[in-house]
DNA sequence: TGTACATCAGTGAACGCGCGTTCACTGATGTAC
DNA sequence: TGTACATCAGTGAACGCGCGTTCACTGATGTAC
C-alpha cells in the first residue's frame, strides 16, 4: 500500500541525479543552450530516450539544473570559512571568488557568468527557480557582511555579488589579455575598501 | 585605375551596414546564437545568399559585430555628459547605466549583459576583437573618473564596469521580482561612496 | 519453491525544424568601341 | 549615339548536421498464486 522505495526507485533516482550533474558541468562550461539533451544524456551514460522519463522538457530541466547550481553556489561561497566571521569573512569569500584560479576552473566554478544573459532571456519558470534560488545566496551573504557608511548588510551583499559575477564573467572573456588579471585586482580592492587593503598584504 | 566608389559599391557598403546593425540588433535581444544569418539577413531586408559576400563566415560577423557594439557603448556612456567633470560625470553615467529604463530597454541598451557569457566563449578572433574595443571603453573612463582612497582613476574604472555590466545582466534576469530595483539601487549605492550619498536626494 | 504476469527505466530510430554554408543563377549597372 | 560585353550584389534552392520530442520496443525486477 505504502512501498518502500524498491532498488527500481533508486536506480531511477540515481539517474536523475547524474542527468543534473552532467547538465550543470555542461552549463558550466558552454552554457544552458549547449546542455542539449544528446549531450546531457550522454555525460550521464545513458541515451536520450530516456529523458522523458525524467522532465516534462528540456525548459524544465534548465529550471532544475539551475536551482541547483545556485545552490552550489552558495554552499563555495561559504565552503571553509566557517570561522571567519563580518569583513574577515566577506574579504576571503571575494577574493577566493575573484581569484584567477577560479576564473579558469570553469568546470566546478560559479554558474552565473556562464549563464546569467542566457537567464535573463529565460521562460518564467526557470527564471522564478533563479530568482528564488539567488535571495537564498544574498539573504545568507547579508547576515555575514558588515555594514559600512551607512550601506547596509543587505546593500552590500546585493553590490558584492553584481560586482564580483560582472568582473569574473569580464576577466573570463578577457583570459589571455593582461587586463584579465588587471580586473580582477581592481574588483576585488573595490568590493573591500580602506579596513582590508590595510592587511592585503597576507593574500 | 583608381575608380571612384560606384553607385554600386555605395549600394554594397550600405547593405553591410544594414547587415551589421540587424544583427546587433539581435544579439542585444537574443543573444549572439540568436543572430542567425537567415535572422540577420532577413532584418537587413536581405536573402540569406548573399551573406558570404559580406563576411566569410558567421564567426567573421560576429567578431565585427561586437565591435561595433562596444564602441555603441562607449558613445553611450558620454553621450550628453560633456559638461560634468570627475565624480559628478561618474555619478550621471553610472545612475543612467543602472537606471530601470535602461534595464528595460534590451534592444537599444548596452550589448555587454546580452552577450558577455557567449564572449567568454567565443573564439579567438572575437575575443580579441572585443578586448580591444572594452580597453577603450576602460580608458576613457579612466581619463574621467576620480581616484579615491588609494584607488586609482583605472582601477576605478575597470571596478565600476564590472560593477555596472554585473548589476544590470542580474536585474535583467531579476526583472518582475522586486529584488530587480532593490539591485540596481544598491549598485549605484556601492558604485559611489559617500561624495554622491550626500547629495543623493536630487536623483 | 516455481511459474505467469505486471511494471517500468531505459533504448534507439524516426519526425520536422533551423542552423551555417555552397552554388548556379539573374538582372541591373558600368565600360569599350 | 548605339550595341556588345563584363562586372558583381543579391537570389533561392540545396546540402549535411544537431536540435527537441515521440514512440514502439526490450529486458530486468517485483508481485501473485
Amino acid at each position: 500500500m505504502s512501498p518502500a522505495p524498491s532498488s527500481r526507485a533508486r536506480g531511477k533516482s540515481e539517474s536523475h541525479e547524474r542527468i543534473i550533474s552532467s547538465a550543470g558541468r555542461l552549463a558550466r562550461r558552454a552554457g544552458l543552450a549547449a546542455a542539449s539533451v544528446p549531450q546531457v544524456m550522454r555525460g550521464a551514460g545513458l541515451t536520450v530516450g530516456g529523458f522523458y522519463a525524467h522532465f516534462r522538457s528540456k525548459r524544465a530541466m534548465d529550471a532544475a539544473v539551475i536551482k541547483r547550481a545556485l545552490a552550489e553556489v552558495r554552499e563555495q561561497w561559504f565552503e571553509g570559512l566557517d570561522e571567519s566571521e563580518g569583513l574577515d569573512w566577506l574579504a576571503r569569500a571575494v577574493k577566493r571568488y575573484l581569484s584567477p584560479s577560479h576564473r579558469d576552473n570553469v568546470d566546478t566554478g560559479c554558474v552565473m557568468p556562464a549563464t546569467m544573459s542566457e537567464l535573463s532571456r529565460a521562460d518564467r519558470v526557470t527564471r522564478a527557480s533563479m530568482a528564488q534560488a539567488l535571495e537564498l545566496v544574498v539573504g545568507e551573504i547579508s547576515e555575514r557582511a558588515p555594514e559600512q557608511n551607512g550601506v547596509s548588510a543587505r546593500e552590500r551583499a546585493l553590490a558584492t555579488l553584481s560586482l564580483c559575477v560582472g568582473a569574473l564573467t569580464l576577466a573570463r572573456a578577457m583570459r589571455g589579455h593582461p587586463q584579465s588579471d588587471e580586473l580582477l585586482r581592481a574588483a576585488v580592492k573595490w568590493a573591500l575598501p580602506e579596513p582590508s587593503a590595510r592587511r592585503s598584504r597576507k593574500t
